[in-house]
DNA sequence: CCTGAAATATCTAAAAG
DNA sequence: CTTTTAGATATTTCAGG
């Protein structure tokens, strides 16, 4: 889909607050509401908002730790590192999951209650597998930025 | 902030969906529209939603490569620690930071354009920062798993 | 493609049980 | 907590440039 200058003002402003009045928005982008609504529905329909929601607070939910963890794989047969992926996603704790390239073979960000829930997990998705070679674990003393924010560039 | 069921699935119903309606919210939690409206007041003035966003397409916007990079410090000073997060945290294209124990000192994720776009960040923030002392570039080849969802357990 | 106005839907707050 | 009410806001549609 091809955007204008008037689309990513539109972009910038609902990515920073998802709920800003279409009226407002038509003042920040100089169009009328009925011409950010009319863009708003086809943005949507095109895929480039992926959907609205609400960002949680971690803390207030008991979800104090944040881990980040790399992956290595015992045998990468395309089928086996799907099922690995598969794996890692259905973890609801998995906020994050990459396949990458280099020494290790997945990164994946874990959001628990505390370490044991992690060992625990590890326990689950990494021994019990049978297809992990090796993992390094990084525990997260500060989330310095989060979120996933995306640039939106004017032309 | 203590939260009871009702709570939790109103904010895993708005994490999965930031548009629902108040009235729909109420009968999937079985609450009355002004006990929901009640309740998001209070979830929100507490932090525990933190903020209500569109997620953006990477992709519709030609950010179509995210690198994970491992970044060690020269110099371990506090208030050098600090400068090093204001600055990485300050660039777009860096979508998340983390500061984490062990070999590594910070873990970055980038959303870039192309390489060429990732070599040159690498120099403003790396080269010439002066405290960076080494850094390791994981290339993501598939994004299986992203966004910031937050795990809602019931009680 | 746009605007402006009218019709619908949603949200908010208050009152009473 | 509930339901109901009423008014303010927001969204959506439609006529027409």
């Amino acid at each position: 889909m091809k955007l204008d200058n008037y689309d990513r003002t539109l972009l910038a402003a609902l990515q920073g607050d998802g709920r800003v009045p279409q009226s407002e928005l038509g003042q920040r982008a100089h169009l009328s509401t009925a011409a950010v609504n009319r863009r708003l529905k086809l943005l949507e329909g095109a895929g480039v908002i992926e959907k609205f929601s609400a960002q949680l607070n971690p803390r207030a939910l008991g979800y104090d730790l944040t881990v980040i963890v790399e992956v290595k794989a015992e045998n990468e047969r395309a089928h086996l590192l799907d099922e690995m992926q598969r794996r890692f996603a259905a973890c609801p704790q998995v906020q994050q999951c990459y396949y990458v390239t280099g020494e290790w073979d997945f990164v994946l960000i874990f959001l628990v209650r505390s370490m044991d829930q992690y060992v625990e997990l590890t326990r689950e998705l990494f021994f019990e597998s049978g297809n992990v070679k090796s993992f390094n674990t990084l525990v997260v003393m500060n989330r310095v930025k989060t979120g996933s924010t995306v640039p939106v560039d004017m032309a």
